[in-house]
DNA sequence: AGATTGAACGATTTGTTGATTATTCAGAAA
DNA sequence: TTTCTGAATAATCAACAAATCGTTCAATCT
């Protein structure tokens, strides 16, 4: 099994430098097999497919950003509003520029989402928890209130969708994006209602 | 100048008939000439080309389309919530029955936004005028409460983008997507800070 | 003159072929 | 037995040819 797990992880490394050299399509899987010395046969008591090695390489790469956005969420020194910020534009930030510098990377997350939709749901419950973790404590702070942690969590989600693959939706610029995810995130915080002006005026002070 | 536009009137029912029989891209603009009585060179002095009668087939409908929001929007005996609510859903259902239910209407809009970006754009402004009006006369009664309309429109619109063209971007039912729409509209109405209380239930009350 | 045509042109699409590639599996090696 | 191989297979892709179609414009008609 440890055999196991250093085989795949060979795999894994060879496939990462073929597909951001020469990009997922052009890389054959004997290739891959050659760079690991063994048949391409043998990739296949490792991985049930092609698709399947750049999803775990996905994966991996992922779960880093992951760790980097708990990070942000337990911030300590910083309010709720302030997390919730850095959150969403850390995320906006990370896929933009890895989608825009990176064409090789652009095609592995086109295919993947493409044939794989179960993968986008499982990042996006992986955020969720992230934030529904941020939206309790806020709330036991006293700084958020809501009825369903977990619902709406699930909205703030919805009302960013925008954000999260900004250049798969739209051709707008990063910060024409920033500018639009900052007016989401506000209304999102303070709401159309009108309420305590201090509250606002607080609020938007501590955010600049 | 009236002979012009009863002449570009009968090709675009031609061209509507045709490319909702058969498809944008399988009907010809032989045949569509061929249905007008005339040769298919003549076209082009009504139309600078093939998408433009797509272009004027979608613009048609949709003037209808907006005409209807518009009474939605200064719907008297309604509050503002409840106006802005109808507007969104109806947007929402419109566009999914309309995409769902007819695959020549999604192969048009599809080809439509792809290539003519700006047209998608025209659209997002003329909601958004209705929605500034909207928020205009909700903040005159107090109903709601925002520094600067027209981006507060923007941001209405950017939230709610995920519902825009629904099939487009995912796999959801029309009731999942009510359901997130309905929660989405909550959040940006009530937001996440805590505000007098009586304003959330009484304003959730009215939304039943 | 202005309006209209339809053949001509270039771009796009379609159909076809051959090659490449992901995947499988019967058998060889360990 | 278990691990691996590499030829066989079926699916996909690339390249090329033929056909189709949007668009133009010189010629024709009114």
């Amino acid at each position: 099994m440890a055999e196991k797990d250093t085989v795949k992880d060979q795999i894994v490394d060879a496939a990462k430098k073929r597909f951001s050299h020469f990009g997922y399509a052009k890389t054959t899987m004997a290739e891959v097999a050659g760079d690991c010395a063994m048949s391409p046969g043998n990739l296949y008591r490792f991985f049930p497919g092609k698709l399947d090695i750049a999803e775990a390489i996905a994966t991996e790469d992922y779960s880093k950003h992951l760790e980097h956005l708990r990070k942000i969420a337990v911030q300590p020194g910083k309010n709720a509003r302030e997390r919730l910020h850095q959150l969403l534009f850390e995320e906006l930030r990370r896929t933009y520029h890895k989608l825009e510098k990176d064409p090789r990377a652009y095609e592995m997350a086109r295919v993947i989402s493409q044939e794989r939709p179960k993968f986008a749901n499982w990042m996006l419950e992986n955020e969720r928890k992230i934030l529904i973790e941020l939206l309790d404590e806020a709330e036991r702070r006293g700084e958020f209130k809501m009825d369903d942690k977990e619902f709406t969590a699930e909205m703030v989600q919805a009302a960013t969708m925008k954000f999260r693959y900004p250049q798969l939706w739209s051709k707008l610029t990063l910060p024409k994006l920033e500018r639009e995810l900052e007016g989401v995130m506000n209304l999102v915080i303070n709401g159309l209602c009108p309420h305590a002006a201090e509250q606002r005026r607080l609020a938007q002070g501590e955010a600049a």
